[in-house]
RNA sequence: GCGCCGCUAGCUCAAUUGGAUAGAGCAUCGGUCUACGGAACCGAAGGUUUCAGGUUCGAAUCCUGAGCGGCGUACCA
């Protein structure tokens, strides 16, 4: 007997796994053995969903794929699902689900709870983990710029996204706030803002893009001042107090300039920078020059005066290895080996089974070694997964390597100023030409604009392949129409706004509220509602917030049709009451779809535009 | 030199990882409509998936080679 609760998960079972689960079942009373490969259909006129199996089955069984595909189809009870399945071409089994099924799928779904916890009926991992995230991770030197920006939006999207399914997770922000040039830049501190010492906190740069400059001007210039920089180094690392005051200032007054651009950008994270870990590095050492790999060789030996180790498949064809260089010829320690001692530190402190890095892809073949040797070294177990998550670059609308006119980095702040500037004029222009009955305050006008203007940024990159580069694309990506922002929160808003216009409090809807579904556009509808859950499980399970896009794209088209005046159907005044009310559900739900949709984005939406 | 990644419609990008006639959105052209937010909807046109071979029932996807572009390749991160 199924309890409750059971019978609850059961039928919140995305279609998709549904499918596959039944067909799973026929093939393994047939003896048959392998994936049921259940996809969504490409082409409507199919179906809505199709099997793949029976032409690889009929290979492997010397028999006719379409009588595969007839003896998987003869013995699957699967009619409270959908409509007979066909057998098509050259033995796909194609599916629709039937109606009625949908309306029952709908229906389960109750009347959002508390704000911001709706869950759409989807349940949590059953085996939530311990995951770090390594996102943003600028550099504390300098001002944030665009290089940063897929890193924190991707990151985040992908934070949220495990979040969302119970996970525990650490969102590290690893900023560089060590090393050589931070003897430069306090040394040069401690000249122009002498007070630093005695009032650390009180430490204002509003340029560090320029003060960065003038360091390093002087220190090209100025031989005294390069001896000086030196010596600070060696002061911060042997932890002398009153440098390491003025170190800490500097870090500091950087992270708030970062964090201005976080809280813009409604990111939350977790500052552990670089220094961080510099107990840690004298330890990974050690345990690299005392350990053995597993056939008890060493695992880290000298080569040109750079202890480096070396991995079974990092090395060139005529047999010359690649080294990992753990410590530089002149004792010094690298980036490896902070990496290194911070995956210590993420796997035997904060206990993480699974380390995701959100860094771009030019730095593909520095993680794989530093897994690679991480493995090695055995301090990672088979259980814990280590990911690098890489991503192209943000290339300008040419094509060319993002920079100013000049050739500069272009400041992060900047980028997001001019885009919430451009969308201030799509709002402004729009709310002219809008059919609303009150225009909107200045005050809403700039609300509206702040939150278009990042959103439309977000989505822009979210959108794209991780993989390929993109443009930068200010017009594209306020465009009103397509697949951006603005287009999917405008659907939003005009779904709230039929709430309000039929007096109708979406969240009061009764609980039972009938779900009735008639109309082609309402199957559309409806059918595209109930994928959410496979397209979210996708995203999360690959790590790709463009599918989640792609969805919502899907969503809101889907959306237009059904309250198009032409092939859609009518709401506020449809009747019978039964069918209002469904109606009113179906965009009640289109609404939470959205909103939790885009929250997953780290996208806000709006209740009015 | 070696390695990795990319090349898909005029443009910007997809393609659930080997499935049916390769899909969207811009832009272009045409259509719908006294209207629940038209900031909409429908349709047309647009392709030898860089090229040449191969693997198989079936390839944008896998293999081999070539071309173009990007990145990496011993002490920057």
């Amino acid at each position: 007997m199924v309890s409750p609760i059971e019978r609850r998960k059961v039928a919140l079972i995305p279609i998709q796994d549904e499918l596959s689960l039944r067909v799973g079942k026929v093939m393994e009373a047939l003896g048959l053995e392998g994936d049921p490969l259940i996809r969504v259909a490409q082409d409507e006129q199919f179906g809505d969903y199709q099997s793949n199996c029976a032409m690889g089955l009929a290979k492997k069984l010397g028999r006719k794929p379409r009588d595969v595909a007839a003896s998987i189809v003869d013995k699957l009870q699967i009619d409270d699902l959908c409509e007979p399945p066909q057998i098509a071409g050259p033995g796909f089994i194609n599916f629709r689900i039937k109606p009625g099924h949908l309306a029952e799928r709908l229906k389960t779904i109750r009347p959002a709870p508390v704000p911001g916890r709706d869950r759409l009926g989807i349940d949590p991992a059953d085996h939530p983990e311990v995951v770090v995230v390594d996102l943003s991770s600028p550099n504390l030197a300098k001002e944030m710029h665009v290089g940063h920006l897929r890193s924190t939006v991707i990151g985040d999207c992908v934070c949220r996204i495990l979040e969302f399914f119970g996970h525990t997770v650490y969102r590290e922000n690893h900023v560089g706030d060590w090393g050589t040039q931070f003897g430069m830049l306090v040394a040069h501190l401690r000249h122009v803002r002498p007070e630093v010492v005695n009032e650390p906190d009180k430490l204002e740069i509003q340029d560090l893009e320029s003060f960065y400059v003038e360091a390093k001007e002087r220190f090209d210039r100025d031989e005294e001042f390069r001896k000086e920089s030196r010596q600070t180094v060696v002061a911060l690392q042997s932890g002398d107090e009153t440098t390491m005051r003025i170190w800490k200032a500097f870090c500091d007054e950087s992270l708030r300039h970062c964090h201005k651009i976080y809280d813009r950008l409604g990111v939350r994270l977790l500052d552990r920078g670089e220094s961080c870990y510099n107990d840690l590095m004298n330890e990974v050492i050690r345990r690299l020059e005392q350990g053995a790999d597993a056939d008890g060789n060493p695992l880290a030996r000298e080569s040109e005066g750079a202890l480096c180790v070396f991995m079974d498949g990092f090395k060139t064809r005529e047999g010359e290895w690649l080294p990992l260089i753990v410590r530089k010829s002149d004792g010094g320690f690298n980036y490896a080996t902070s990496d290194l001692a911070t995956l210590i530190h993420r796997i035997e402190e904060l206990e993480a089974t699974r380390i995701i890095y959100v860094v771009g892809l030019p730095q593909k073949q520095h993680f794989e070694m530093i897994f690679a040797a991480t493995r090695k070294a055995g301090w990672a177990g088979d259980h814990i997964r280590l990911e690098h998550l890489g991503f192209g670059s943000v290339l300008d609308a040419a094509g060319r390597p993002f920079k100013t006119r000049e050739g500069g980095t272009v400041k992060l702040k900047d980028l997001l100023d001019e885009a919430v500037a451009r969308a201030r004029e799509v709002v402004t222009q729009e709310d002219e030409h809008s059919k609303r009955d009150q225009s909107l305050s200045p005050k809403q006008i700039d609300e509206i604009a702040e939150t278009v203007g990042l959103a439309s940024i977000k989505y822009y990159d979210l959108s794209h392949n991780l993989n390929s580069d993109y443009r930068f694309d200010f017009k594209q990506m306020l465009d009103m129409e397509g697949n951006t922002a603005p287009y999917m929160l405008y659907a939003y808003a005009r779904v709230k706004a039929i709430g309000r216009k039929a007096g109708v409090v979406f969240e009061e809807l009764p609980a039972d509220a009938p779900v009735v579904i008639e109309h082609p556009s309402e199957l559309r509808l409806a059918l595209t509602l109930a994928r959410f859950p496979e397209a979210l499980a996708v995203a999360a399970r690959e790590l790709r917030p463009n599918v989640l896009t792609d969805y919502l794209l899907e969503l809101s088209k889907a959306f237009s049709r059904f309250y198009d005046r032409k092939l859609g159907v009518r709401v506020i005044d449809a009747s019978p009451d039964e069918v209002r009310l469904s109606r009113l559900k179906l965009c009640d739900l289109t609404a939470r779809t959205l909103k939790l949709g885009l929250g997953l984005l780290g996208i806000e939406t709006l209740e009015q535009m």
